[in-house]
DNA sequence: GAATGGCCTTGATCTGTGTCAAGCCGCCTT
DNA sequence: AAGGCGGCTTGACACAGATCAAGGCCATTC
C-alpha cells in the first residue's frame, strides 16, 4: 500500500528542491512560478516500496504520473504469463497517458520509486489551454515513440549478443543524462527483467554477459558492469 | 520525383471532398471551418508513385504528412541492410514527427499515396497557439505508442504462427475503421513486408499462411486472405 | 554458523525458425 | 507464344537461442 510522502502536497522550498531535482527533465520543467505553483497544488508525491505496483494494464486509467526518483519496469502480459518489458522509467518520465480510459501497460517500482501522482480530471484541465505544456507532452511522447521504434528494431532483427550490448548502450546513455557520464553502468534490474526487455531467456542473457566479458568489452561487477572498451562496444550494439 | 496533384493548394469544395474522405480521422478532423482554410492554405497536395519515398531515416525532417489515400511502409534500417517495419500507414494518419532535428525512420508508398504536405515552420507556427489541435496530436502520438508497445510484444514474446494471427486480426481492425467490416482483408503489401514487420524471414511468414490454411483458419485469395473462422482466428491472436 | 531462498551461472540437449536451394505461378514484354 | 522476371511456396538442413537441470554465491534469518 503506497503511502504519502507529502499529503498536502503544496511543499515548501527545501523539500521541492529534494524532490524536484529532475524537474527541468520533466514535463513540468518549462513552466513558471506562478503556473508550477498551481501545477503543484494538483499534484500528490506518492512513494512506493520494491515491487509496488503503480498502476496495471486494463485498470481504470485514471491518474498520470510524473517519476520525480528511482526506476519503474513498465510491461505487458499474455494471457499465459508471458511477459514483454516496454520500458524501463527514469526521473523526469511521465507515465499513464493511455489512448482509452484504461491503461495499456503495468507499472511497477524497481526498489523506491518516488512520483508526482496527478489525476486526470484535473491534469487535463490544467493543461487543455497551456499550448506550451501540450506541446512538451508532444515533445515527450515523440521521443517515447521514437525509443519504442528503436526497440522494435531490436527485437525483430538483432542476435542476442547485439541486442545485450545495444541496451547496455542505451541504458547508460540514459543514465549519463540524469548522473554524467561514466564507464560503469549500474543495472538496478535484475537479468530476468533484462531477459524480458531484450525479447531473450535469463539464460541467453547470462550467457551473453559472460561472453562479453571473456570478449574483454565489459567486466561484470556487482550491480553492473563496468564498459572496457566503448569504441568497439558501441559499434556492436550499432550494427 | 513526386509532382505536386495541386500545386495551388487552396482546392475547390469538389476536390476537397474526394481528397480528404478522411477527413474525419486525420490530425485536422477538428477544426473548424475558418481554421481548416488557413490550415489548407500552408498544405501541398502530393502524390507518390508505388515504391517512392515520402522521406527517409537521418534526413533533415522538414516537413509532415497526413496520409489521404494509399498506403505507406516505415521502417528503419541496420547498417548490413536487415530492416524492420516498425508500421503500415493508412489513410488519416500522420507522419514524420522526430524527436530530434532528422526522420528517425523511412517511409515510402505502396502503391499510390496521396499525401497533404506541410513544412514544419509553417506547421509549429500554425498549432502552437490552438490548444485543440495539440490535445488532437497528442491524441494520435499516444495512439501510435500504444500499437508501438502493442508490437513489441509481438515481436519478443510471440511464436511466428501467433505474429501471424495476431497481424491478420490488427490490421483487419485498422482496415473496418475505414472501409467498413469485411470477411475478406486486403493485403496490399507483400509477404517479404509482412515478414519485416513481423521479424520473420518470408519463408516462415509463407509456411505459417500455408499452415493457417490447412488448419482452416483462413483462406489464402489474390492479395489477401479470408477469414473461415473468425472466433478462433481471435483466440489465437490473442494468446 | 547452519539453513533458507533469491538470483545468477553453466552445461547438455532440443527445437523453432533461419538459411540455402529449387521450382511454381502469373504477368509483362517482345 | 516464348521468354524472362518478380513474388511466392516448398523442401532439406543448420543453428541460435530455448528448455531442462544442476550447482554456486551471497544476504538474511534464526
Amino acid at each position: 500500500m503506497p503511502h504519502l510522502a507529502f499529503p498536502n502536497s503544496n511543499c515548501d522550498g527545501f523539500r521541492c528542491a529534494t524532490h524536484c531535482a529532475v524537474r527541468p527533465l520533466a514535463i513540468c520543467g518549462e513552466l513558471e512560478q506562478a503556473e508550477h505553483e498551481e501545477f503543484e497544488r494538483l499534484a500528490q508525491h506518492v512513494r512506493y516500496g520494491a515491487k509496488e505496483a503503480l498502476f496495471s494494464e486494463d485498470e481504470v486509467a485514471d491518474a498520470v504520473y510524473s517519476l520525480v526518483e528511482g526506476i519503474a519496469r513498465l510491461y505487458k502480459l499474455l494471457p499465459d504469463g508471458r511477459r514483454q518489458i516496454i520500458g524501463f522509467a527514469l526521473p523526469g518520465d511521465f507515465l499513464g497517458m493511455a489512448p482509452s480510459a484504461r491503461y495499456s501497460f503495468s507499472a511497477d517500482a524497481i526498489g523506491g520509486v518516488t512520483v508526482c501522482k496527478f489525476f486526470r480530471g484535473p491534469f487535463l484541465r490544467f493543461i487543455e489551454n497551456k499550448p506550451h505544456m501540450l506541446m512538451r507532452m508532444n515533445e515527450f511522447a515523440t521521443r517515447e515513440l521514437s525509443l519504442a521504434q528503436d526497440q522494435m528494431l531490436l527485437l525483430g532483427r538483432r542476435s542476442a549478443e547485439e541486442k545485450v550490448a545495444a541496451f547496455l548502450v542505451g541504458w547508460r546513455d540514459r543514465l549519463a543524462r540524469l548522473e554524467g557520464v561514466t564507464k560503469t553502468v549500474s543495472l538496478p534490474m535484475g537479468r530476468q527483467d533484462i531477459a524480458d526487455f531484450l525479447g531473450l531467456t535469463i539464460e541467453t542473457v547470462s550467457r551473453t554477459f559472460t561472453k562479453l566479458e571473456r570478449e574483454k568489452l565489459i567486466v561484470i561487477v556487482p550491480d553492473g558492469v563496468r564498459v572496457l572498451d566503448p569504441k568497439r562496444f558501441d559499434a556492436l550494439a550499432a550494427a
